[in-house]
DNA sequence: AGATTGACTAACC
DNA sequence: AGGTTAGCCAATC
């Protein structure tokens, strides 16, 4: 493992379209795939996965496609995961009783309608 | 250079 | 409804 290798040119892109998210949303990884092309959202989880960048990168706002959280600092579950959970809910983000997003808060990147 | 892994998804059984 | 299989793609071993 290389922490201090410098970003991929892939992961640069996963970092700017999460970065276009805004707070009080959530994206999935599908979304975030689709827009970069690519049709696999498990890349787009290894990318952000091994950049825990901060705020900077506010990968709390991506979610799995039914909504439920995903992982966070490559966790699927335990402290971490409660974190991005208080994160989305300071930042808006309702949650539904079984744990997931409500769907009123998943962002698309629509910019050209 | 080849095989394995992973913060995923959808399709099957 | 819940477990398994198969596809996907970049990073890592």
């Amino acid at each position: 493992m290389d922490p201090n290798r410098p970003p991929t040119d892939f992961e640069t892109r996963v970092f700017e379209a999460t970065r276009l998210i805004p707070a009080g949303k959530v994206t999935t990884y599908r979304e975030l795939a689709l827009f970069l092309e690519c049709n696999s959202a498990q890349a787009i989880g290894q990318a952000l996965k091994r950049n825990p960048f901060a705020p900077q990168v506010p990968c709390h706002r991506v979610v799995k496609t039914d909504l439920s959280l995903g992982g966070f600092h490559g966790q699927t579950e335990g402290p971490w995961l409660a974190k991005k959970r208080k994160l989305l809910t300071e930042e808006g983000v309702a949650f539904s009783e079984n744990g997931t997003v409500n769907p009123e808060f998943c962002h698309r990147f629509k910019g050209s309608k």
